[in-house]
RNA sequence: UGUCCGAUGGUGUAAUGGCAGCACUGCAGAUUUUGAUUCUGCCUGUCAAGGUUCGAAUCCUUGUCGGACAACCA
């Protein structure tokens, strides 16, 4: 904690519940956590928003913090899903706690359960199909009707229940329900389903079980067996609390008890967060997969060079509430440069190169300059960067005509190239079209950094590299995957119309400085001027390419 | 015309009956061999009306607005 001692820190709301619990000891004084996502999908943002608060209050209270995969559901769920939900929790820097943990180990106990009910006459099986147990479920303002087998005995049901396990009726014939009240306002209190018939393999329990709780027969008691304190889930579980209480209403013995404590997700402006959704672009081609950079899942930020510690720090600043939501990217983005700002080391790098020639600089001189690879931090070394006399610049660094305040170069203008020398613009080509295709420069020999007439100011400073030694690269610069900032929020328009078609522009023939022709995947550089970038698991010996994280704030080009 | 939940600057989030603070964004300025970083300053807020109180963002009442709920999904 970078806080003193005494200065108290707020406490978000979930903390003053633990805390007061604490104080009395509830639990034996035990904190408990667990972060229970089905295995159906990618994890996203959303996810690691849930991940930083479960885990971090873990932590923070001394406290354990399981992995639980809630696999109830055989037709959605995949070990592909499994696994990489695993390696986004380590990525992001937590541990759960012993292995991690299974619904589907549960599911003998929870069957156990189940007839235990049945015989206490508070389950009965409903032979009925799906439509009419609907239909007479009402509607949230007018109470439902009883199903006709809600009263049916209960050698019936244990009858019916033990047969639906050994496989004899087909996917939908039955279900089990609970017996609690059909006048309920709350439509989840009203005969919920406890099991259904599912002849549908299980990617851990193969075609053991036929039959597959819902979740609300499963979630409660699965805290329950792992001694869970406090069962932290997103608002929209709020209405089945009443229903997670009744669960563990029967089974329950002693002191302990888990309670489930409920936090508005995260919504992110510029994206979309449903898993359905997140498929669909997947799946229709919108981008290159679940871990396209573009995307808002934990392996997307990673690929596109997010570090765990901007996202634990991003998830920090969002804090905790019950009231929706709706945060802004540039807080995400302003976590990432603040965290890359202090790790990266700086690159000269040019994406859309023009020629410049020194003219008065020899022609075949090469010379070795030294130049920091952090201005802010000495601890970050030094690189050698070649000098020639034919570079490459920025095009946007070069203008035939240029307004005021534009500090860069120009006819008549001079610039001073990054930890090099001065150079004044005497000279320039066009092509047919009218664009540039080369400078002709002269440079100030005694403006050389470091060097004695070095103090000489100019008014810009532009990034540049060495014609010769410059190694190539494909940069992919990606930008907002929608243009609008609610895409999800329109009621007549499908979030698919508000695709930016520009989210993604590829550049081949992009120049990096020789010193970083050896970056492996992974790695994070700050390409001076531009932005921060990491190296693409797509790069190979023979070629480099390149991501960009997110660009430099830049109060010029918001200026024109 | 149900039940539950919520409402503090542009966006988030604190203040737990006692000075409405912090961060992001935005805008100015200083420094700068990155138009970055850093530093300084500024803008902008308690949904409404009534009540309780010496004192209300906070408690009470009513209203308004927003969200959730009617899957054999989680």
């Amino acid at each position: 904690m970078d806080f003193q001692e005494n200065e108290k820190r707020s406490l978000n709301f979930i903390e003053s519940i633990i805390e007061e619990d604490l104080q009395v000891n509830k639990n034996q004084g035990r904190v408990h956590l667990r972060f229970p996502p089905e295995p159906n999908g990618y994890l996203h943002i959303g996810h690691a928003k849930s991940i930083c608060l479960n885990f971090g209050l873990a932590n923070e209270y001394n406290g354990l913090c399981n992995l639980r995969f809630d696999d109830t559901n055989p037709e959605k769920e995949d070990v592909e899903y499994v696994d990489s939900i695993m390696e986004d929790i380590s990525w992001l820097g937590f541990d759960w706690d012993g292995d991690p943990k299974y619904a589907s180990d549960y599911f003998q106990q929870l069957y156990d359960w189940s007839v235990q009910l049945i015989k206490e006459g508070k389950a009965y099986v409903d032979e009925q199909p799906q439509e009419l147990i609907s239909e007479q479920r009402g509607v949230p303002t007018r109470p439902g009707i009883d199903s006709p087998y809600r009263n049916r005995p209960v050698e019936e049901s244990l009858d019916l229940f033990e047969r639906m396990k050994n496989g004899e009726f087909s996917t939908g014939d039955m279900i089990l329900r609970s017996k609690i009240d059909m006048s309920s306002p709350n439509m989840h209190m009203r005969d919920p389903i406890m099991y259904r018939i599912l002849h549908q393999t299980h990617h851990r329990t193969g075609d053991d079980w036929c039959i597959y709780p819902m979740y609300d027969w499963a979630h409660g008691q699965s805290d329950f067996i792992e001694g869970i304190t406090h069962s932290v889930c997103t608002l929209e579980f709020e209405i089945h609390r009443p229903l997670y209480d009744w669960a563990l209403d029967q089974i329950v013995e002693g002191d302990y008890r888990p309670r489930q404590i409920e936090f508005a997700r995260l919504n992110l402006s510029y994206t979309v967060m449903s898993k359905r959704k997140l498929l669909e672009l997947v799946k229709d081609n919108h981008v290159n997969g679940w871990d396209d950079p573009r995307m808002p899942t934990i392996s997307g930020f990673r690929r596109r060079g997010y570090t765990p510690e901007s996202i634990r720090n991003f998830a920090d600043r969002i804090g905790v509430a019950k009231r929706d939501n709706v945060i802004d990217v540039s807080l995400l983005e302003f976590s990432v440069r603040e965290h890359l700002n202090q790790i990266a080391p700086r690159a000269l790098a040019v994406l859309d190169p023009i020629k410049v020639v020194i003219t008065n600089y020899p022609e075949s001189k090469v010379e070795e300059l030294e130049l920091a690879n952090n201005q802010n931090d000495e601890n970050a070394g030094t690189r050698i960067v070649p000098f020639t006399r034919e570079l490459y610049i920025e095009r946007d660094d070069f203008m035939e005509d240029p307004p005021k305040k534009f500090f860069r170069l120009g006819p008549e203008r001079e610039v001073r190239l990054v930890g090099a020398y001065i150079i004044k613009c005497e000279d320039f080509k066009k092509d047919a079209e009218g664009n540039i295709t080369e400078v002709y420069c002269t440079y100030d020999p005694d403006t050389k950094s470091g060097g004695a007439g070095a103090k000489r100011k100019v008014k810009g400073t532009i990034h540049w590299v060495s014609a010769e030694k410059a190694v190539d690269a494909e940069v992919r610069l990606y930008d907002r995957l929608f243009v609008d900032e609610d895409p999800d929020g329109h009621k007549d328009k499908n979030f698919k119309e508000f695709l930016n078609p520009d989210s993604l522009k590829v550049l081949q023939n992009c120049k990096i400085e020789p010193a970083f022709s050896t970056v492996k995947p992974g790695d994070k550089l700050q390409f001076q001027r531009l932005g921060y970038f990491c190296v693409d698991k797509d790069s190979s010996h023979n070629k480099l390419v390149i991501n960009r994280t997110v660009p430099l704030r830049d109060s010029w080009s918001k200026r024109k």
